[in-house]
DNA sequence: TGGAAACTTAACCGGACGGTCAACTAGAGG
DNA sequence: CCTCTAGTTGACCGTCCGGTTAAGTTTCCA
């Protein structure tokens, strides 16, 4: 075949599809050179380790967050706070696809991974820990739009951010453990009063 | 030795410090029995498999959440909603502490399992399900004592102890993800905005 | 005191793990 | 045309995995 092929492609594509199904440890080099149609010898031939395939994977996670949920949540169509509650509604709708897909809840692929590795394998957890920042920097853009516009005055789009991405995280966790995929729209109503003044507060 | 050893105690011991710091598929047999210093053989005079003894290990995590976050942070000494505050505050000093142990943040060890072992292992995630309705209700419990109270009025105390320990569980997850035990505490200074009203909003 | 039951010991099982290797094939470029 | 190299193949490596086994040893209780 030569170098036309796309081995290396269907290697990435099936190691993103398992990893997220199931997990890192879960998965072996073994299985996804099956998925992919590849022999073991061709996949250390693209990735010296599985760990190399496995940043490849996560970046290609990222991009396909973005294209399904990040992207279509933040588009300007919207005020800036309706977009905040756009987040959880299309995670919402993610999820309940990959239920109907896969039976499970999978939750959101980069968190998984996080607690899976964070504490074993430094390299990808850093590479998490960027992504992690990167979304929050598009929420905080956001929700300087908001504080520009007058709808959340006086708010800290910054520390708003932090704290929004955070409870997604944990809405997709707790969705996960549930295994009910529209406990994700169901808490992500409360989502905006994390960012406001705390008004239930004595 | 005879029926006064307390080998079974070691080995669930082990099993508890292991899965916590690293994880249920990190961690072998091999590892937990040399940790209690006790034979493969014995292991499984104890426990029937691997699950069985993580099954046990996670009913003693809960024990150990209780006896040093939940029991503490919702003891009866301060109004309601300044507990829900030392909930966070808490849990920070104890990632603070486990931090100094081990040189990383370990996150909350039943979010962890939870995310691992989810799509894995039906038994673990449904015992881990039963917990954290549990703890939603502890936390359920002391709003409802706010609404009594009259500091919190008009507040869904269900709803708001889902929300809450969603944005707990996602907190741990970032913070380990940071590696970052401070992270506990600074955005647990916005999770009193979760119960309230949505403020912030349009 | 004796036997049953609880417990311990260490060797052992098949299989999966991540990773390596040497031989081979197929296109591209000189 | 011939070589060079990217890519492919499948057997192979040592190690570790969860779990088993059979033969001990200790303790309890009759």
């Amino acid at each position: 075949m030569g170098r036309v092929s796309d081995a290396r492609k269907r290697l990435l594509e099936a190691a993103v599809d398992l990893i997220h199904t199931r997990s890192y440890t879960a998965v072996g080099v073994q299985e996804i050179c099956a998925r992919a149609g590849v022999q073991k010898g061709s996949f250390y031939h693209f990735f010296p380790s599985k760990r190399e395939l496995s940043l490849a994977a996560i970046d290609e996670l990222w991009r396909r967050i973005q294209e399904r949920v990040i992207g279509p949540a933040f588009s300007p169509d919207l005020p800036p706070l309706a977009r905040i509650e756009r987040f959880f509604e299309q995670s919402a709708q993610v999820q309940r696809e990959l239920m109907e897909q896969t039976g499970q809840v999978l939750g959101c692929p980069l968190g998984n991974l996080a607690l899976e590795l964070s504490t074993q394998e430094p390299i990808l957890r850093e590479r998490i820990e960027t992504l992690f920042r990167a979304a929050e920097r598009q929420i905080a853009a956001t929700l300087e739009e908001a504080v520009r516009d007058g709808s959340a005055p006086g708010i800290d789009p910054v520390a708003g951010a932090r704290a929004l991405f955070a409870y997604m995280e944990g809405v997709l966790l707790v969705a996960k453990t549930r295994n009910d995929p529209d406990y994700v729209a169901e808490l992500g109503r409360n989502a905006l009063g994390l960012i406001g003044a705390p008004c239930g507060a004595p």
